[in-house]
DNA sequence: TACATAGTGTTATATTATAACAATTTAAAT
DNA sequence: ATTTAAATTGTTATAATATAACACTATGTA
């Protein structure tokens, strides 16, 4: 129920260290900052990344291959998420909308089927960018 | 501007196979599907598949590493894209509806920022998998 | 013709992700 | 406290996805 859940050590060293990054980081990057801290093995850099997106700590950017801390207090699981990304220099901001994610939680289609989920990636170019 | 430009002999093989296949394919399925053909390198294949997406004719499913047809006659080019995933089945289908597009091409985040270009994607349980 | 652009073919390699198996830790239930 | 189930860890190997670099060929067009 609550985002302060126990993490395992393995999930808490990878958690850390994506929490305190300014940009997504990629599965492979993470496995090199973390290598001092005795993991050693793609895999225990992706069972940890599967668990941290499962439980809604991070996100991962789809079209990218990279993954961020939730900086959306509201989603405790990742099932509603929305970026911006800048085609220019790669920063990657998670939208939090109350409209947007009524709009799309609510969206059916042509057969009146609604979604349990839903990934959006917007890009463009960012302030600094433009 | 037409979609019915000119495609190079590649781009002509991998593009039928996508359009033929009710399923997303993959990069690797496509290239043993081709070599018959003469094509018979992944790299042949990924070619083509970033000048078909550049043009719009097919779209990239992200979440699953996957390639469809487009089936949006009035999308020329891959800016502006929705579909629905089947967690069960894998089933995917573009999405086309106007008001969507709409609210998607009109959105503005809290800084006032519109974006030129989207990807969506919905999960859930197609009618036969509910 | 000559020039630029796009496409092709090829080998090698980089990057992203999972399979399979064994051991250990943790939490909970008895 | 003890057993049990579930989650986590460690490890080696390998699968799946994607790009770099280089040489050559075809196509359109000025």
């Amino acid at each position: 129920m609550d985002k302060m859940q126990n993490l395992s050590k393995n999930q808490q060293i990878i958690f850390d260290l994506i929490d305190k990054s300014s940009e997504p980081m990629k599965a492979y990057s993470i496995l090199h900052n973390v290598q001092k801290k005795g993991i050693k093995a793609p895999l225990q850099v992706y069972r940890a990344l599967d668990k941290l997106v499962e439980i809604g700590k991070i996100h991962k950017i789809e079209s990218r291959n990279a993954f961020i801390a939730c900086h959306n207090s509201s989603c405790q699981v990742s099932k509603a998420t929305a970026f911006s990304i800048c085609e220019i220099c790669e920063k990657v901001t998670e939208i939090s909308s109350a409209s947007l994610s009524k709009y799309l939680t609510n969206f059916k289609d042509k057969d009146g089927m609604k979604y349990s989920k839903y990934n959006l990636e917007f890009f463009g170019l960012c302030k600094k960018c433009r």
